[in-house]
RNA sequence: CGGGGCGUGGCGCAGCCUGGUAGCGCACCUGCUUUGGGAGCAGGGUGUCGGAGGUUCAAAUCCUCUCGCCCCGACCA
């Protein structure tokens, strides 16, 4: 393709709306056009990295046994009602209604339609099992779409939906999947990882997510130094300390200063409100205080409940732990009688959401304004802590009242234990975010360390969550019906590319994996009005397309500056630069953009060097290592 | 949705506070020079100042409403 005829509209300057480096890159490289927030035109470059992504997705997928499928953007209300997803799946789901006034909404995800497909054309054990995708643009109202391609609204994703007779199927279905991600990101030429993972809105078993290694990546990753595990942050699971006597532990462990358990005691700590201003006000290390989080859990839009969450003061609340936690909390004390019936009304399982409490509510509760709350005296709440807080004595929490705190409190002061009291009522949960330094655990001896990662895929063993609310069925071999047990694997195709721009670029721009750049070679030829010089680079490009490689023949009647500068913008991962200076003595320079040398070669030698080169980084793009930083 | 900010030529911005001629850089067009890392000189075109209403002799500028967008927090491929 010669460049002159191509929709490439590069920019010297950065847009000013882009923020993360693919985004700014891909608008400079006129491989994308905002046309809304979150809504994009593919202009010819960037589509056509779009589609290489996705022709390796679809080139795995395949040889994985799936089948690729067409699925419509635009589905039906009804379809969602009998999932129930309708009315739980909250805004990000775009509805609207057809000319009879029929609902619709523009597919964020296609369970509903894959298993209506699948429970009206599969109905026998015999025709078990079936893996089924599609790669279709999605929509999902984002409530702040950013970062180009990384967040739009609408986004083009591989989704595969597996159908199985039985759980040991379904589970070899699935590490089928993570085996067949684990190439396809490979081949993409990306540093990632597969980590353990949150089930989320979806539903399901467990998940695995595949998470790109980069700075800007929105996930945090916790990874152990001594073993494989490594899971997202909002997954990772913290070990609780060993059950053991708390004047038997280690000091570092327990927060105990080894002394008897002291009176409470109340200090003045004016304008002090954070754990920060507090431990250095009082001279205490961070881990001696403990922080108290009001937060409401909300039943569909209703308040329920009020809970106080105590953490270690270098801790964390884990959000999604916290609210796994309470939509259990009937089921932890069946027969726990609640005075003032607050728990009584949580349903024990779906639509809860927790927040942390509005200023009113944190004063009516603790009595103080918000900075100062403590376990010591609350109202009308629940409290439940963290781990890390079982067996902490004399620690310090605030006082429940205007620049106050309290040091030396213990357990005793606030609860009896693990046993109901009137008003108050505590249990040690894992309700922290892990952290670097902590102990792994999955072995127990390494320590965590975290990084960002983008997360690029997500595969999910669903159960039967659909299957059964959808009535998707099957006749097993003893005549009995049964619903089909179902897993779902999604990739972010546009993510993918934007992924692999955060992680491979310089000031000067992209540098592409070569089996995902627009094209892999850019032939450059310094002068286009200097016959020989555009002889010898026609003659390079010709022989480049016959032997299979995709380039560019850049004739613009341009400064050679400029011309680099584009090459290097858009990251070809090769360029051939046709110069009348090298060309006197029958020679062009080869050069890789991932690198600064350049490889002077005949003319005659170039095609074929610069094919070597392509395949070898074709080959070589996905590191055997794909995780070790 | 809460907080902050921005809408002025294709792009990036100034002008607004203190009302009166719409400006700069890049890009674009023409000519000459230049030609291995986003050229130089000369000439040229380009705007319903996001939209609607209001105040005023006069509004990009002040006021009200509205739309769009960006950034920071709670959701997800």
């Amino acid at each position: 393709m010669l460049y002159s005829r191509l929709l490439i509209p590069t920019l010297k300057e950065d847009p000013a709306e882009a923020e993360v480096i693919s985004h700014r890159l891909m608008v400079r490289a006129g491989m994308i056009r905002k046309v809304a927030a979150g809504i994009y035109t593919y202009l010819p470059l960037g589509w056509r990295t779009v589609m290489k992504v996705a022709e390796i997705v679809r080139q795995e997928m395949d040889s994985a046994g799936a089948q690729e499928i067409m699925m419509p953007a635009v589905q039906p209300a009804d379809l969602w009602r009998q999932s129930g997803r309708w009315d739980f799946y909250g805004k990000e789901l775009l509805r609207f209604k057809d000319r009879h006034d029929n609902e619709f909404c523009i597919a964020p995800t296609a369970e509903e339609v894959i298993t209506d497909l699948v429970k009206r054309e599969a109905k026998s054990y015999r025709q078990l099992p079936m893996n089924l995708y599609q790669i279709q643009t999605k929509f999902r109202d984002e409530i702040r779409p950013r970062f180009g391609l990384m967040r739009g609204r609408e986004f083009i994703m591989k989704d595969a939906y597996s159908f199985h007779k039985d759980n040991e199927s379904a589970e070899a279905e699935y590490w089928n999947m993570y085996e067949t991600y684990k190439r396809i990101f490979t081949r993409c030429g990306l540093n990632f990882r597969a980590v353990e993972a949150d089930t989320g809105n979806i539903g399901g078993s467990f998940s695995h997510e595949f998470m790109v290694l980069a700075e800007t990546g929105e996930d945090f990753i916790a990874s152990c130094d001594s073993c494989e595990y490594a899971a997202n942050v909002e997954k990772a699971e913290c070990k609780p300390p060993e059950q053991v006597e708390p004047s038997r532990l280690p000091r570092e462990m327990v927060e105990d200063d080894g002394g008897e358990l002291k009176p409470l005691e109340k200090v003045h700590t004016p304008g002090k409100k954070t754990v920060e201003e507090v431990a250095e006000f009082l001279h205490v290390p961070l881990k001696k205080i403990v922080k108290t989080l009001i937060y409401d859990v909300f039943e569909g839009a209703a308040k329920k409940v009020t809970i106080a969450v105590l953490v270690r003061g270098d801790h964390e609340v884990n959000e999604i732990k916290l609210k796994k936690f309470v939509m259990t909390l009937k089921n932890l004390w069946p027969g726990y009688q609640d005075p003032n019936e607050y728990i009584k009304v949580m349903s024990g399982d779906k639509n809860v959401e927790i927040a942390l409490a509005d200023k009113e509510t944190v004063e009516r509760v603790t009595g103080a304004p918000s900075g100062f709350a403590g376990p010591v005296g609350l109202k009308d709440v629940i409290i439940i802590a963290d781990h890390a807080v079982d067996g902490m004595r004399n620690f310090i929490t605030g006082g429940n009242k205007a620049d106050t705190h309290f040091k030396d409190v213990n357990m005793g002061d606030f609860a009896l234990g693990v046993t109901p009291t009137p008003v108050h009522l505590i249990k040690f949960w894992d309700l922290r975010k892990i952290a670097p330094g902590d102990p792994c655990p999955k072995c127990g001896s390494g320590k965590i360390e975290i990084f960002k990662g983008i997360e690029v895929g997500h595969i999910f063993m669903l159960g039967t969550k659909y299957s059964e609310a959808m009535k998707c069925t099957y006749k097993d071999d003893d005549g009995s019906d049964k619903p089909m047990i179902m897993g779902c694997y999604g990739i972010g195709v546009g993510r993918t590319a934007a992924a692999a721009i955060e992680q491979n670029n310089d000031k000067n721009g992209i540098i592409w994996p070569a089996p995902i750049a627009p094209y892999e070679v850019i032939v450059l030829p310094l002068n286009v009005n200097d016959k020989g010089v555009m002889d010898a680079a026609t003659e390079i490009y010709e022989e480049l397309k016959k032997d299979g490689v995709e380039a560019l023949l850049d004739d613009r009647d341009l400064r050679a500056g400029f011309k680099f500068k584009d090459a290097d913008l858009i990251g070809f991962p090769v360029s051939v630069v046709v110069g009348e200076k090298n060309l006197k003595d029958g020679l062009v320079e080869v050069k890789r953009r991932s690198a600064g040398e350049a490889l002077k070669v005949r003319v005659s030698e170039a095609a074929c060097k610069t094919g070597e080169i392509i395949n070898e980084k074709k080959g070589t793009a996905g590191r055997k290592r794909p995780f070790n930083p």
